[in-house]
DNA sequence: CGATTTTGACCTGCGC
DNA sequence: GCGCAGGTCAAAATCG
């Protein structure tokens, strides 16, 4: 797919991989999603959120969400095997081995010998069933999305405090992978970072799982873009027009702007106003909050 | 002193 | 079964 092409989310059904901007305006330098756990290819993968699809924002460098359509049904729960094993009662020790025993301290032997093999046997039942049980249940994996980030942070800031848990040297590549978990308690998304060996300027972030709570770190205002990289804040101002305009493009306006209306009213709006629609993007946060109307009602 | 990072050991899945 | 690579754990070290 040509880099920085026009893309709608609704064209790459079957795409591992995307490049350009999303609908929403939205820079997206590459977007790989895995299949699911169930198997199943889904739409960038991103049906397992519910209906959120979660994309890097480059200008504002944090995750945003967009609300895509969800069209699939909800993943199989994993079958529980082994009733066996649920229902898995203690051996019992009076079994007809016992029955000349000259005294009463050997048969207590016996029979505490017996218990023990019993025993022993059960456990290894248990283990062999437990080993069993294990190979059936693939492990369920949420789906992962990746983003390639150019960028002289390793660690992208994005709304959401993670907690370091590991790092592992990655095979072919001189730059090693770090594991991050989401700090938040009964929170368990969690993302690896490592720096693209082919072109180092690049970061590729990975995140698997869902959030359970809002996002914990307050976004960094536009003002702050001393903090990202050369590169960023070339193109920041490019990249904050493109996606007004496409933002206008695709989103819902009054039933009295027709199509050409709508690009021919962010044109005016981005030569006439652009102080102002910094600012609108700046007040109005994620971009699926955003609705064309309200702007044209700040006018 | 609690939170976070570092790092070696261990676990797991997969291909041969 | 074995080896390899990715992923996770957990104790120790470091940081604020």
């Amino acid at each position: 797919m040509e880099k920085n092409m026009m893309v709608k989310m609704e064209d790459t059904i079957g795409d591992s991989s995307l490049s350009g901007y999303n609908p929403f305006g939205n820079v997206f330098d590459f977007c790989e999603v895995e299949k699911s756990s169930s198997g199943i290819m889904e739409l960038l993968g991103v049906h397992d959120y519910g209906s959120t699809l979660h994309f890097l924002d480059i200008p504002q460098q944090r995750l945003s969400t967009i609300s895509v359509p969800k069209v699939l049904p909800s993943f199989e729960t994993v079958k529980e095997c082994n009733s066996e094993l649920l229902n898995h009662q203690p051996a019992t020790p009076n079994s007809s081995s016992i029955s000349s025993a000259s005294t009463i301290e050997a048969v207590n032997d016996e029979q505490k010998n017996t218990v023990d093999q019993a025993e022993e046997e059960q456990e290894n039942k248990i283990k062999k069933l437990l080993k069993a049980k294990k190979a059936n249940q693939k492990r369920l994996r949420e789906p992962r999305v990746a983003f390639m980030t150019r960028s002289e942070v390793d660690h992208l800031e994005d709304g959401y405090r993670w907690r370091k848990y590991g790092q592992k040297a990655v095979k072919n590549s001189p730059f090693p992978r770090s594991y991050y978990r989401c700090t938040s308690a009964s929170c368990n998304v969690k993302k690896h970072v490592e720096r693209s060996f082919t072109d180092p300027s690049i970061v590729v972030t990975t995140y698997e799982g869902q959030h359970t709570h809002l996002s914990t770190v307050i976004p960094r205002s536009i003002s702050a873009t001393n903090y990202l990289s050369q590169y960023q804040q070339q193109h920041f101002q490019q990249q904050q027009q493109q996606l007004l305009f496409n933002t206008l493009s695709s989103l819902s306006f009054p039933h009295n702007h027709s199509t050409p209306s709508k690009i021919a009213f962010a044109q005016e709006r981005l030569v006439c106003n652009p102080g102002k629609t910094a600012a609108f993007l700046r007040d109005h946060g994620l971009l699926q909050d955003v609705d064309a109307s309200d702007m044209l009602k700040q006018e």
